[in-house]
Formats: structure tokens, C-alpha cells, sequence
RNA sequence: GUGGCCGUAGCUCAGUUGGUUAGAGCGCCGCGUUGUGGUCGCGGAAGUCGGGGGUUCGAGUCCCCUCGGUCACCCCA
């Protein structure tokens, strides 16, 4: 038996008609960040494996689901885990002029076992703004993702909203949970026993009943920002009420990278059932790109997930697959020359249209051209031929047909085409 | 990385305490006389029962291994 082959675990296929939806999808969110002024950005599907290393050392996506390689010229590269660090990797290689807003729609690859919601290959839409540390930038990105949302019909998102300080006092914060937890470590969980000093901030976010208890009255950063931070946090807010934005403020939202400062903010579908229900997130990163390398550079973005909003969408039953149709079908019954002819002529015409192929009975191009969707049909038969003629017949019950010169057939679908009533 | 459940036609699934040529629905293809779809009727193609090994006179049905799917934990999109 010869060897077959499946999509790699965690990958899967995206196919007609479902593929459509992906599509719609990505082509709204193209004319929401056009709109706002954002130009796409394609960059690699790899890269440098310290661009990621550098960017989260102490994350699980890069401490244990990268997924990374070594080349033939022996460089160690990963597939991408997000989107953020390699477009601010290409912000401080190509250096362009601020603010500079750009959008993607790009896969991205993360190590590990794929269950509802998750892939190993996933796909995520998102806007990076860099140069600007202005509060309203911050409302902007925000709003944008919240457009996306509300424009597919997604009613049921729930967006937490904090703040992670900056430079200032973030240090001076996080003095003060340590405290904390070094009072209580012997209390956390399994994991966050003995790595809790590691990134303390996230045992806030842990959700094992044990650190949640030993974080239940620990110190929280709003508390404790700094003046600029905290004048920032509430133009945010401000701006985000301004615009009718709902959100709650989760002072323990601390997400997973650890590259964040100041603003941060998570998008949950209520309607998903079980831990896979956040659609997307971002916040602020006025420190990346300095750690990368680059010119202190303030910046902003947020990355959703294509496969998670149209989950969420089936359980709110939003955004249905739109149905693949043409306008029209040509079936042709005299050996094939009037459905290469006509077909390409109506195309060439602006019109859709398909065919049936292998010579088949007019009762079966009759049902493909059902199938199709078509409004109208283009048939030709012998009678046709010999006169020169095509029939065109409306598809909708009750629809009737007609004959029409040959020469006009394209005036001739058009006007069928207005006529017949919507399917 | 850890654990539960599952793997029978393209899809969704039935398959009695292991027993003769493995079934259904949907889909697909054809036919229902003169060139016409959607409904209906009739017929047809299609499965080495995930793969390998074992027990047995005999295994889709029991055991082991393996691969895959799925869900959950951790975390995240």
C-alpha cells in the first residue's frame, strides 16, 4: 500500500467553502486598519531565534513552545509564536518614519498539544503602532480590534483592561509582590514554587487554586503607578468610554509575554465554553525595541485569533460561511467549443461564471448548475448552434427562459441576470 | 509535557455474549424514452473495519504495541 499523508499535528486545512469566511474576515479587517491609516506588513515566517529569546525568556511560549529549528547553514531560527517581535525586529532594520502603523494577517507557531481552539498553526490578524507613547494611540488600537469584533457580529466580548507600569515603577512594584510572595512561597503551586522569583508577576495570573489563594490580598500594579503612568491608564480609560469601548478593569491581568508596559488588554468571547475563549490581546512594549537592538521606541498593538473569533462566531451563530455562487452556468450538449467560448467571454465580460466539464448529459450540467448557485443558466444545444442562438434560462422556480442571438449573450445574461429575483 | 475518550464507505454513524458474502442515512454517479435542475422513485460505485503483532477453529468485536483524532490540565490566539 503506497504511504499516504496527513496535515502535521496541530495544522489543519482550510477549504471551500469554509475558506470564504477566512477571506470576508481578513478583508474587513484590511479596510478597518486602512482606514486608520495602518499599510500591511509581510514579514518572514521565521526568523532569528534570539529575536524571540530575547523578547520573552521567561514565557512559556518561548521556554517551551517554540518552535524552532537549525537551517543547513547551522542558524537557529523558529517559526514565529507571535506577531510583535519580528515586526519590531524589521522597524529597527528598515528604520521608518514614526509613527509608523502597520497591520498583518499571518500564521503563527507555537509547540504544543492542540485541543479546541489551539493549534500548533495558528492565525492571528493584528496592528503594531510604534514611535508614540500618546494614551489615544492606545485607544486607537483598541478600537480597532473592538470594530473588528462588532463588524462580524460578535456580540459576546468582554475586554479587561490594566496597566503594568512603566520603568519607574514597575521595579518599585514589583519589590512589593515579592514581598509578598516570599512570605507565602512555600504555598504556591507545584510550578510557581520554585520559579515564582523568576517572573512574580505572573503568579498573580496563575489560575491554580493555591497561588490564587496566596495572591488573594497581594499588591496589584494600578496601585501603585507612578504619576505619568497613572495619568496615562486614565486617558485610556477615558478615551476608550468616549467611544462607547465597554471594558473592565482586571488588575491581575498580566498576559503572556513579558515584554508589556503600561496599558495592557485581553479580548474574551463569553459565548466559548471551557479556557480557550480569548480572541485577543495586546498592549503597550515601550521597551522592545530597545531590547532588540534598536532606538528606545515606544509602541502598541494587539493580535487576534482567526480560528477563536470564528469559533466564538459559531457559538454565537455570527458570521455564517457566505455562500460560494456564480452569476452564471453555461451547459452546452454539442461537444464543448460554445462552453470554452462562452464561458470566457462572460468572464472576460466581469460576469462569474462556471461549467460543467467531461461531456456530460444536459440533466446532469442541469444539476451542477443548480448546485452553482448560477442565477441564470447559458444553454446550448443543437437547435442553438445551428441557429446561432444561446438559451437563457432564469434558475429561480418559475423563472422561464428565453432565446437570445448569440452575439448579444453577454446583454443578454446581464439583463437576465437584473431581472431574476435574488436566490 | 501529563491525563480521559475515540479511530468501521467521501461525511455522520449502526454493527447483538467473537461466528457465514460488513450495514444505514447523507453525499456522489446513472436511469425514470423525444434537449432542462431543485421534489420523488429505481439502480450503481465506493470500506484490506487506522497500522502491526497476539489469543482463537474463527476477530470490526478480546489483549499488547504503535500511529492518528479529540477533549482537558498548564498556558495562550
Amino acid at each position: 500500500m503506497p504511504e499516504s499523508f496527513q496535515a502535521p499535528i496541530g495544522t489543519r486545512d482550510v477549504l471551500p467553502p469554509e475558506s470564504a469566511r477566512w477571506q470576508a474576515l481578513v478583508a474587513g479587517f484590511a479596510g478597518l486598519a486602512g482606514r486608520a491609516g495602518y499599510g500591511l506588513v509581510q514579514g518572514p515566517v521565521f526568523e532569528d531565534l534570539g529575536v524571540f529569546q530575547k523578547v520573552g525568556a521567561s514565557t512559556d511560549v518561548v521556554r517551551k513552545e517554540m518552535y524552532d529549528f537549525e537551517d543547513k547553514g547551522g542558524r537557529r531560527l523558529a517559526l514565529r509564536p507571535e506577531g510583535t517581535a519580528g515586526v519590531v525586529r524589521a522597524f529597527i532594520q528598515h528604520r521608518p518614519t514614526t509613527p509608523w502603523k502597520v497591520w498583518y494577517a499571518a500564521p503563527n507557531f507555537r509547540y504544543e498539544r492542540p485541543q479546541a481552539g489551539r493549534y500548533r498553526q495558528h492565525h492571528q490578524l493584528g496592528v503594531e503602532a510604534l514611535g508614540s507613547d500618546d494614551p489615544d494611540l492606545d485607544v486607537e488600537v483598541v478600537s480597532i480590534a473592538a470594530d473588528l469584533y462588532a463588524s462580524i457580529g460578535l456580540r459576546r466580548v468582554e475586554l479587561g483592561l490594566n496597566s503594568l507600569g512603566d520603568a519607574t515603577c514597575r521595579p518599585r512594584y514589583r519589590a512589593a509582590l515579592v514581598e509578598h510572595l516570599a512570605a507565602r512561597a512555600g504555598d504556591l503551586c507545584d510550578e510557581h514554587r520554585t520559579r515564582w522569583e523568576e517572573n512574580p508577576l505572573r503568579v498573580l495570573d496563575c489560575k491554580r487554586a493555591p497561588c490564587a489563594a496566596a495572591t488573594a490580598d497581594a499588591p496589584v500594579m494600578i496601585d501603585h503607578l507612578c504619576d505619568p503612568c497613572a495619568a496615562a491608564f486614565e486617558r485610556v480609560q477615558v478615551g476608550l468610554r468616549a467611544l462607547d469601548i465597554g471594558f473592565v478593569v482586571r488588575p491581575r491581568l498580566v498576559r503572556g509575554l513579558d515584554y508589556y508596559r503600561r496599558t495592557t488588554f485581553e479580548f474574551a468571547a463569553t459565548a466559548l465554553e471551557g479556557a480557550q475563549d480569548a480572541v485577543g490581546g495586546g498592549g503597550r512594549y515601550d521597551g522592545l525595541a530597545e531590547l532588540l537592538g534598536g532606538p528606545p521606541t515606544p509602541g502598541i498593538g494587539f493580535g487576534v485569533g482567526i480560528e477563536r473569533i470564528l469559533l466564538a462566531c459559531d457559538a454565537e451563530g455570527a458570521f455564517p460561511t457566505p455562500a460560494a455562487t456564480v452569476d452564471a452556468f453555461v451547459v452546452d450538449v454539442t461537444g464543448g467549443d460554445a462552453a470554452r467560448d462562452l464561458t470566457a467571454l462572460l468572464r472576460r465580460s466581469g460576469i462569474a461564471v462556471d461549467r460543467a466539464f467531461g461531456g456530460r448529459s444536459m440533466k446532469a450540467q442541469m444539476k451542477l448548475a443548480d448546485r452553482s448557485g448560477a442565477a441564470v443558466a447559458v444553454l446550448v444545444g443543437e437547435a442553438e448552434l445551428s441557429a446561432g442562438t444561446v438559451t437563457i434560462r432564469r434558475m429561480a422556480e418559475g423563472g422561464g427562459q428565453a432565446q437570445s442571438a448569440r452575439d448579444d449573450v453577454v446583454a443578454g445574461v446581464r439583463r437576465a441576470l437584473a431581472e431574476a429575483a435574488p436566490r
